[in-house]
DNA sequence: CGATGCGTTGATAACTTTCAAATTTAGTGG
DNA sequence: CCACTAAATTTGAAAGTTATCAACGCATCG
């Protein structure tokens, strides 16, 4: 039960600067998204974020909501035997850092060079005082989050092969491209999310794709052979 | 993995009666409570529930809210596997089943018999419209809410004397009289939502008794000897 | 190139589950 | 209240799973 790696470079971004327009379409966003994250992209300020830099820190004030533009971004929480815990994936599109707290409970890092519009969550709060739909959009997401962490202990309890299976059916549903899942994270990240270790988790694909169930081209490229048995696996 | 009993005798009350009247202080409620503990008390009906009954079941719809009067219970979900998941367990004065979605994402059963209060969810959102410090009640049950599920995330990538230690903490820090804690639950309740064995958590039990962090002298009676072991332990 | 980071693979050890049985506790009827 | 049966808990032995330790391959980058 010993402390994995977890390397940081941890540069910091010290001001936060206005956005130098907002370009419209500029990104890849994730499909669908609701008034609110429109609203976030008005409201506020672009910044980039070079791959591992941190965005924000566990106990820091949660004085601004994030979302991502580009790039992607990892939540996690240095446990106290050292071991690195990972709270989520965010990719385009999706909002993090939201709090209920005064403090962030998780410190959030860049995985690639990642594109982030940052809002001051009192202007948030304020706008869905204006506007219901806002917050009734901010109680949804609520809502999702605490569903999303509930699926997560659902997936804890079970097997390393059944969490694998798991995790990228996740990711499919977020970020497939018919049936190609570009993961952005690492082994590592991907077992600190998982509890478990890289070697299982390599292990664990490997045997996958020798159960034909998925393909492994490059080690960050995964191919779907056969939903139905991942689904199977995924219990 | 093969699933687990799960032995379930489940009468169901089929009406909502009106309480025979609110009587005061006439169980043991938890320490303090909000407004909002004392707002359902005084709009719900009092419902008893004889043990293993259920008291709403997954999918149905989440019109009810629902606060432990006396007794304790249980929610959960059987996975499709057969395994059965506790996602948590309610004692006097919790407040449980307030739901985001429609419908109930668990399963809720009194652990013993237990006298719990109902409420009609339109009823308490309508109130939390008239009166601001019940909205922020509700906002602030859901923080905890996904505080306490982000928290359990924390255990479950831990190993069995890990979680076990954790939960006796917690369980100390919401039931304990001094250093005797009470557990309402089966050791299989407790392997059901530690995502371990009733063996597994038998034996360390035993060990933790073994190492003088603890004393069982009934199954269902732990008291703490060792605090800071335990906290050790926890990690 | 040679260093470095990341991923994979192998051998072994540690931990947890499974299967089985013994023991204790709780519930029921006389 | 006691005896009896069923249920819950504990304990043991063996099997299965995952972690740990170590080595290797591969790609990137200076």
């Amino acid at each position: 039960m010993l402390p994995q790696p977890a390397i940081r470079t941890t540069p910091r971004n010290e001001a936060l600067r206005r956005p130098m327009a907002p370009a419209a379409g500029q990104v890849a966003v994730a499909a669908v998204q609701g008034h609110l994250g429109q609203s976030m992209q008005m409201m506020g300020a672009v910044m980039s974020f070079p791959r591992n830099s941190e965005i924000f820190g566990e106990n820091e004030p949660a004085d601004y909501v994030y979302k991502v533009v580009s790039g992607s971004v990892r939540t996690y929480k240095i446990l106290s035997d050292g071991r690195r815990q990972v709270g989520g994936f965010y990719l385009p599109g999706d909002i993090f850092g939201l709090e209920f707290a005064d403090e962030h409970t998780f410190s959030a890092e860049a995985i690639s060079d990642a594109k982030v519009v940052v809002v001051k969550r009192s202007a948030l709060t304020a706008l869905a005082g204006r506007d219901a739909s806002i917050g009734r959009e901010l109680f949804a997401l609520t809502g999702r989050e605490l569903r999303r962490v509930q699926d997560r202990v659902l997936l804890l309890v079970k097997s390393a092969q059944e969490r694998v299976a798991g995790f990228l059916l996740e990711m499919a549903e977020r970020a497939a491209a018919g049936n190609i899942v570009e993961l952005p994270m690492s082994r590592q990240d991907i077992a600190d999310y998982l509890g478990l270790t890289i070697e299982t988790v390599s292990r664990t694909l490997t045997g996958l794709e020798t159960a034909a169930a998925i393909e492994v081209p490059t080690s960050r490229r995964i191919v779907l052979r056969n939903r139905s048995a991942l689904n199977r696996l995924n219990g």
